[in-house]
DNA sequence: CTGTCCTAGACAATCGTTTGCCTAGACGGT
DNA sequence: ACCGTCTAGGCAAACGATTGTCTAGGACAG
């Protein structure tokens, strides 16, 4: 580590390939060929050696706002996202900057809070800071963009946008089976916010699940979340409601962990227990879902992954690879815990 | 909207100015004063109009790779952050977002996982890619670096660095005053991880209030977390190690909710009630505590708000306010729940 | 001695903007 | 008719890199 430099004030400009040059008495051009270790050149290697050597000593770092705009690659995509707060989105985020890291690529990242005008103009505004492509989280897109665009949880299909999602079939198949099995036919179900792109297709899929199963759907037992919150503040008041109907039920599959968590405490708030009196299934299995009392049970997204594969599908579509999936469904993993277990049919019968 | 464009694949470059200008029978420079507003210079009423509804027509987006080369400002920032997970930097990322954004400023992140040479490399990438400053988040910055910096629970003092942190001392009071009060006088005590920068500062304010309250602290009470986790198996195996030394204790002060949740895992699995048995005061007031089961005493970090601070802070020397606080310290706040309770000394002979 | 080839590097255009300076023509005043 | 001023906009040089083409000089062969 170089002492640090003395005084305090620092609006030196970093050195630049020209500096460099007249420095070393060549051409920037030349310069460039020798750093950039451009093959079919002849440049002897004495030279080349005088050239590292000096860009070590300035601490040369080429500008890649400049070589972004000659090149027309700026190796930098562009993330939306509905908001950085725990859960969801920031594993998925975690799992994206992982992999764009690894590969030499920035990103942006934008959050629109649902707001559909930001939605809207923060794409353009990132591909006019040079992004190559776009990768959506839980975001409804509207148009079709010029540069490749993978959503994550999309909410519609879109020319030109590849979708990774969760197989909400098979997570479906999981929650409903695993209570059908333990005997639960009295089920509240909850369904997520309107603006939350994985409401729809998962509420679709447990109607036919429960369809299947023999399950029946009732509305007076069917929770609609309607806060953009992501604290359990979601689940608790929508359970407390539900609780006032009197209607009876034994099981509740919730629209996620947080809100689980949310509607346990208020199961518990009224006397009730869980899971003697209720059995309770999540979604997500975020990291507090194994550590909660009682530790949740509930169907795993493969959040990270799910990120991963979003930017592994973002950069060979940039790397012009054309043949390129229009879906990609990951599998959900079913996680009992305790929060589940055979009902409790005489505590139940108010 | 208008209507999606047709066809599928589209390689079309977006219209630059010189375009616009061509199309405009103008130069690009006549262009570009319209579009900027630039005062004081003469150009007829009729002509700008034709320019702003070319540009209307065409999207005209300006690059802002070429403008920021130009004018050398990118209106970009960078921020340092260990990962994104759950939890603490996730929130003062948010914070952080959210005032860049409302004032303009895009962001790239860059997760570093504690790697030293990451966190040496990255600031230079990021100043290529243009960014004016950085916002590092609980890392160990090493140098000073040429562009305004702003640390978050930043490790040390560093010339050109503002460090936003926890007011630390007077959390400990907060903590230690409030088990103290309830008459606890053996409590147990987690000390963070080496790699945290805010580790180092709790502990040393910890010793100082408890020698003021007149708590002892005892080496076998004193647990020292090495994992690099963010979940609440973080916090599980220390205290299930600490029960074995079978020492006597009726109160926990863990290093965060996180870690806490965990604790209170481990107690609870050594058939030890929460808070009857032991107290347990947590650290951050992450979302989850309040719902957390039992619900956790905790002191709150305000994480957004110190976000939001070292935005603001980093943008104002960004535009070249000299007179920045070196520090920028936040105030903590005690949230009193069901976990601390007054300590039962029968219970805890053992 | 002359023509050819190679080496080592310079030159210049380019990416898309911004901005200081310049000028052709219109117009007005005397 | 002459001079000055203003208007409307063009010209060109940046910003910092990349890259295709060009050339001066030396080596070498004939």
């Amino acid at each position: 580590m170089p002492p640090p430099v003395k005084g305090h004030a620092r609006p030196d400009k970093p050195v630049s390939l020209k500096i460099l040059a007249d420095y070393l008495g060549l051409c920037p051009a030349t310069v460039s060929l020798v750093l950039n270790n451009v093959p079919g050149r002849s440049i002897p290697h004495e030279t080349r050696e005088r050239v590292r050597a000096a860009a070590r000593k300035f601490n040369y770092q080429p500008s890649l706002l400049a070589r972004s705009l000659r090149k027309q690659r700026s190796f930098t995509v562009g993330v939306l996202v509905p908001e950085l707060s725990d859960g969801y989105h920031t594993m998925v985020l975690g799992g994206i900057g992982d992999h764009l890291m690894q590969e030499g690529y920035f990103y942006f990242s934008a959050q629109h809070r649902h707001k559909p005008d930001l939605v809207d103009e923060y794409p353009r505004l990132l591909m006019g800071r040079g992004a190559e492509g776009i990768i959506a989280i839980d975001t409804a897109l509207e148009r079709e963009l010029p540069i490749p665009v993978v959503a994550v949880a999309g909410h519609k299909k879109i020319p030109g946008v590849t979708n990774v999602s969760l197989d909400h079939r098979r997570a479906a198949e999981l929650a409903l089976g695993h209570l059908h099995q333990l005997g639960h036919r009295h089920i509240a179900f909850m369904r997520g916010q309107p603006f939350s792109s994985d409401s729809n297709d998962r509420w679709r899929s447990i109607v036919t699940v429960a369809k299947e199963l023999g399950i029946e759907l009732r509305a007076e037992l069917t929770i609609q979340l309607e806060k953009d919150l992501t604290s359990p503040e979601l689940g608790y008041p929508v359970i407390q409601q539900l609780l006032q109907s009197k209607r009876r039920f034994t099981a509740l599959v919730s629209f996620n962990d947080i809100a689980a968590i949310g509607a346990i405490r208020a199961l518990r708030d009224a006397n009730l227990r869980v899971p003697e009196d209720v059995s309770v299934v999540g979604f997500d299995d975020i990291k507090a879902a194994a550590y909660h009392n009682p530790s949740l049970t509930t169907i795993r997204q493969p959040l990270h992954d799910m990120g991963e594969s979003a930017a592994r599908i973002l950069l060979q579509r940039i790397q012009g690879f054309k043949d390129y999936p229009e879906e990609y469904a990951v599998p959900p993993e079913l996680i009992i815990r305790e929060s589940t277990s055979i009902p409790n049919h005489k505590a139940r019968q108010r």
